[in-house]
DNA sequence: AGAGAAGAATTACACGTGTAATCGACAGGG
DNA sequence: CCCTGTCGATTACACGTGTAATTCTTCTCT
């Protein structure tokens, strides 16, 4: 799968939310933060585009763009890659960090356990 | 702390891993796969020592070099950034991501379960 | 002493990325 | 029917990164 760059991943993360959209429609919705101009987006578009993890369809005389690739699919591979490169690929790695960190609240470590219970059964 | 690029990345592992080493030492220890020149490694720790995350110190006219920044640190930060950008800064989102991906070998259900408990005391 | 090896520093260059501006086509309002 | 705004397409440009080669300096061996 293509990797995805860091301000492309914005523009995903408004279709996987909401699809298909137009150029301005999603330009609308990336996060203020960005501070991005109606251009910039219409960049990261057709870069997604020929990433191949978008696809757009003519509607009229402008596109609705809508994801090729389930957002799961994106995060399940890149979750893995980080965790290849700096754990070793043991996930059990990743947990003890999180944990030396502080990084787990109670809740969260009673809500994994729940998880990890039901998997086994 | 500054972002460190894949294949500077690499170079950090070796130094993490023992220092403090020559450049041509680094060389040595980077993985084969990676097939980097000696110039190349040189490029690496001048752009590293250039972020701030190693130092040098002469050693008649050839540099030892060190990590100047724990990899725990670095990890952790790198592994907030994901956590933070594709889950919403929740772990267990992350956690039920690699279960529903058969990432979990029983095995490491176990250690997360041990690692948990003994989180709880 | 001179030549070659070994180091670091400097320079190179293509590709990805962030961040647009500009261009050319077309559609809708007056 | 023409102007203006709106689209996508093309072009721009600086910075980071992967991947070196070249240059300048100094040490060592003959």
């Amino acid at each position: 799968m293509e990797r995805i760059a860091e301000g492309e991943y914005t523009v995903m993360e408004v279709l996987w939310d909401e699809a298909p959209l137009t150029a301005a429609d999603v330009a609308a919705r990336v996060p203020e933060e960005r501070g991005w101009s109606l251009a910039t987006v219409k960049t990261m578009l057709s870069r997604l585009l020929a990433k191949g993890v978008l696809t757009h369809e003519e509607d009229g005389r402008r596109y609705l763009y809508r994801p090729a690739i389930r957002r799961e699919d994106y995060v399940a591979a890149e979750s893995g890659r980080l965790i290849d490169r700096m754990f070793g690929g043991r996930v059990p790695a990743l947990v003890a960090q999180l944990a030396a960190r502080d990084k787990l609240t109670p809740a969260d470590i009673a809500e994994i356990e729940t998880l990890l219970k039901a998997l086994k059964s």
